[in-house]
DNA sequence: ACAAAAGTGTTGTTAGTACACCCATGA
DNA sequence: TCATGGGTGTACTAACAACACTTTTGT
């Protein structure tokens, strides 16, 4: 090995990761109660070393694998923490990913091995969580909301088919506000993102609402295209 | 140690920041080529290792100082980049950080122990750059235009006074395009967060510009209040 | 029949874009 | 006097914000 090299100090590199969820009224959060050594008790991110061999984002689909079963979710880098005392037992840095999926399509799919539970935002603020995981979800939730006032990154968060009064709690829920509901449907409509299905939603209404789904080739040309609108957009 | 802990492998953790400067003309980058044994006639970016009890931002200014004598220079974290096969000494997860600086008001501080020196963008195509430092560079890229799209970053990349026709030069290297100047400055005025001097430019132009300087009383209050520009910018 | 949610249109205001001429000065 | 870059105004268009009534249907 290099001179250069041998006598560095090698470091603990763990991955967190926040998994958002909607189940159609409110935004939630996955948090796992370990059966580890340290912290038995506590709530936390879904949280695991990375292992010699192993890219970062894999690395982090592993770990949310082991603890919850889930796979293929689609994990974005957040950020990374590496204060020197973020972890008392020894120095870690940690490299936090988040998701967002739809809370219904995975209900079933999540094993409760170690105690996976969602939280809704409000629940959070009487909760103690490990180390500096709340504020890797603070960062979380600032990145979330820039990224729905950019992209309509929303229709992840929801069934395949879906009313636009439901588009609009999630929103809502994202933003923690409320939206016109005359605005917000042409402003949605008017991407043209949407297909309007012969079918209703029925049973949650009276009236019952149409149901849309994402025209998802538009979806990812349009979204794939990031140059088109920064230019103007400031000048 | 808890047992948890001790079967862990340790990783070699790095730092590489980007350092972006403005000559009044054109955009520029800086780039080490460092007296090391692998690589020696590598250009990288600003690089070193985490030492113990150091913070990753702290690393990264301590490793800026290090190779180039540059101090207080606001290192904002960019990504990680942790592809097993990155380094192929050993596996190393880089953490990259970057800066803007105006190259002027450093140039006589720069040292030129190691061989620092600025690149124009344009110059990157041809060269041959360490490991993934090309990758880490684009981002860095897109991560600024996408920056000075939503904020007036470009004020911290030029001298204390400057011109409106230089801070439309900025803009238009950062987004390599050019701009309407009638537009360009209604735009930037509107902000009223330039304030006009009486002083003028001379040299550059027979004419003369006008020296603004920016209002920082009401930049921080406007830029550090993000909610505001949310929700309505989507909905 | 009535309660509850769905759906839809108009108007005023603001921001964006395209475009062309005169001004001040040094050489 | 002329070449160079600095500075400004207007008219058109598109996007945004505020606002209230009618429709459907289950009970």
């Amino acid at each position: 090995m290099l001179e250069e090299y041998r006598y560095q100090t090698r470091c603990l590199v763990a991955l967190d990761s926040i998994i958002f969820g909607f189940d159609g009224d409110e935004l939630k959060l996955l948090l796992v109660r370990r059966g580890v050594e340290a912290n038995r008790e506590t709530w936390s991110l879904m949280g695991g070393w990375l292992q010699p061999g192993e890219g970062l984002g894999q690395a982090a689909s592993r770990i949310l694998y082991e603890l919850t079963n889930l796979t293929n979710i689609y994990l974005e880098q957040l950020y990374s923490f590496g204060d020197p005392q973020r972890d008392p037992v020894e120095r870690t840095v940690s490299i936090a990913y988040f998701a967002l999926i739809n809370v219904a399509d995975y209900e079933q799919k999540i094993s409760h091995t170690y105690d996976a539970h969602w939280f809704s935002l409000n629940q959070l603020d009487g909760l103690d969580l490990l180390f500096d995981h709340k504020a890797m979800i603070e960062l979380a939730i600032e990145k979330l909301r820039y990224k729905a006032s950019q992209h309509p990154i929303g229709f992840e968060l929801l069934p395949e088919k879906f009313t636009i009064p439901q588009l609009q709690k999630l929103y809502e829920a994202i933003f923690a506000t409320s939206f016109d509901k005359r605005n917000f449907s042409r402003k949605i409509l008017s991407t043209s993102l949407l297909v309007k299905l012969k079918e209703k939603q029925k049973g949650y209404s009276k009236k019952g609402a149409f149901l849309y789904s994402v025209d998802t080739e538009k979806y990812q040309k349009q979204f794939n295209s990031f140059l088109n609108f920064i230019p103007n957009s400031f000048i």
